[in-house]
DNA sequence: GATTAGCACTCTTACTCATCGAGTGCTAAA
DNA sequence: TTTAGCACTCGATGAGTAAGAGTGCTAATC
């Protein structure tokens, strides 16, 4: 779709002063405010033109116009500027992440809270996963036949722990002998490349045993089937209240829906590409439940490899220059903390 | 304070037709709904000395009388009569917990799921703690120097862990002696139950290492001292916006803020006394944020000793004698599920 | 003396109607 | 091509009214 330069500009006043003012935005406001230098019978041509296009809509004649979900993407696609964060929020959110971290939940958790003050918009984050960190040490601890305690240090020293079904009732000696075998073959690996093929390869030097590669693999296997289901943190309820598009009650019970019901966020996160920001406006949302909602996600890493999603969920008037800006922030920096060193 | 047969039935039939309707209630309502035998007037006549009591009050004159915190206060201490599950509900229930648990929190969170859908308050609870358990086994696992982890096996199964701080940089060595004192003396021990004169009791067989002991102290309050901060759990926030109480964004602005901000709902668990069930109406709430909310919680077990709480939270005015029911009957059917086998 | 019928009074709620004002679309002039 | 002017639409606001629910009081009744 081609837009001459003015309508362009009229287009992305509209957007701009909707977002800020949630109230529909009449040509003579326009005129006033965004001083195009022409009067606002002109402004209303053009506004015809683009409602006609499909980027703009009147909730009712008497009324100015708002964005359709067409114009948002339009105006993120092709008009928006870079948003920006002040200096004095980029040092407080990197502060945080300076302090010592006992766990990686506080860490994640510490983060949340301070989005949320940021912003009003739901903040949500999945992960960290472990299993897709580099191994350090792993450790089992055998609770009852057929269960044990998998523990895993990553090369950076965070630490996570999973339960895990053994198929047989191994013994401790053979699960000491697995220990070893991560210990020194694994080392530096993630879960997911510890693959039959790398096995293979130390295939003989562990020869006399064979059945400690099939419980190696029962092992990953397990552990990569655990997906991380309990990984899902959330923060900023109270504030997206603030949004007036929540004073409607039924708005707001979707929105507790999608909170206590969490998976729809986490599939939202897991379906996050791993490069670059990710901005699904209104119905571009595969979910009913949030088709009247906005999300920004991106994804966040631990040496180099991805280990979990950050996102803000908000009406579809939203602030998307800062929202990308916030995510595109934290998300950085997040990674950088979870690099350097946990300890 | 003293009221004759008739005024209690009068204030019995106010206090129930309110909760179920959520309307002031007419002194027409009792005389044809509750059949005490006698014409509106008289009942009128009984409500004006009620209401001079302070047991009832009218949001204006035309309207009919809803009970105040004093009259709902009087209810739950007299009147209420015991109410009942029906035997579907509590097979629903028990059969939860009859299913295989992975998790300690995998329980935790099937139970608020269930209550949830058999109540339209806030279902929230804390623990299971299981540092409050009977200790089968612990495991130390050093990460870095002066960090551990320490993986306690409660005696029925149930695993936790916890990350430490280790006051010195203790050899692995002195570690590995630490965990085979805590497995052979203090096996069917609490944590709060090892204290410095148990250690003591056993202090001649360890007698050329003293130094034992001190961190033994020490790393029974390190684990003490966490306090359990992560462990509450909550549900229903979107089934407790069905309360008429909630149409105003207000209220449901304050509910966020305890949701969010879990302190409060942790202290009110952390208060709640170890006996019996606990009903707190409106302003007998420490916090403000509560005070116009009712509260009911009672504690849970597990081999006798207690190791959390659960708590319906619903606007004072509340089906007392149903969330009394439910509370009690998941707080025994969960004391039995944790100290039956974990496995 | 306790109970109740009857009735005047109060207060909320719902509804209607008129007015106001914001903003548009169209036409004709610049 | 732009703009001034104007008629028109439609939501918001507020006043006025009627209906209805419920009370409190008084006087009659049991």
């Amino acid at each position: 779709m081609k837009l001459n330069q003015r309508k362009q500009k009229v287009l992305e006043a509209v957007v701009e002063d909707h977002i800020a003012t949630a109230e529909p935005v009449s040509s003579r406001t326009i005129a006033r405010k965004y001083k195009l230098g022409v009067s606002p019978a002109t402004i209303r041509n053009e506004m015809a033109d683009l409602e006609e296009a499909g980027l703009i809509e009147q909730p009712h004649t008497s009324a100015g116009r708002i964005p359709s979900q067409k114009g948002y993407r339009y105006y993120v696609d092709r008009l928006m500027r870079k948003g920006h964060l002040t200096d004095r929020e980029k040092s407080t959110i990197t502060s945080i992440f300076a302090q010592q971290a006992r766990e990686l939940v506080d860490i994640v958790q510490r983060t949340i809270k301070i989005v949320s003050q940021y912003t009003d918009y739901l903040v949500f984050l999945s992960g960290p996963q472990l299993e897709n960190a580099a191994l350090h040490k792993v450790r089992f601890i055998s609770l009852a036949p057929g269960k044990a305690m998998l523990v895993i240090v990553s090369e950076n020293g965070w630490v996570e722990n999973k339960l895990i079904d053994l198929p047989v009732a191994v013994s401790q000696e053979e699960l000491e002998q697995v220990e070893r075998v991560f210990n020194s073959y694994f080392r530096g690996l993630t879960f997911p490349q510890i693959t039959r093929a790398i096995l293979k390869s130390v295939y003989d030097e562990l020869s006399r045993q064979r059945l400690l590669i099939d419980l190696a693999l029962d092992i990953i296997e397990s552990v990569l089937k655990q997906e991380s289901e309990d990984a899902l943190y959330l923060g900023g309820t109270r504030n997206i209240l603030k949004q007036p598009e929540y004073r409607d009650i039924q708005q707001v019970r979707k929105l507790l829906d999608l909170i206590e019901e969490q998976s729809i966020l986490r599939t939202i996160l897991a379906e996050t590409q791993n490069i670059g920001i990710t901005v699904r406006i209104g119905r571009e949302n595969k979910f009913d439940q949030v088709q009247n909602c906005s999300v920004v996600t991106a994804t966040y890493t631990m040496g180099g490899n991805t280990v979990g999603a950050f996102g803000l969920l908000g009406p579809v008037r939203m602030n998307y220059a800062r929202a990308i800006a916030l995510v595109e922030f934290i998300t950085q920096t997040l990674s950088n903390a979870l690099t350097g060193s946990g300890f």
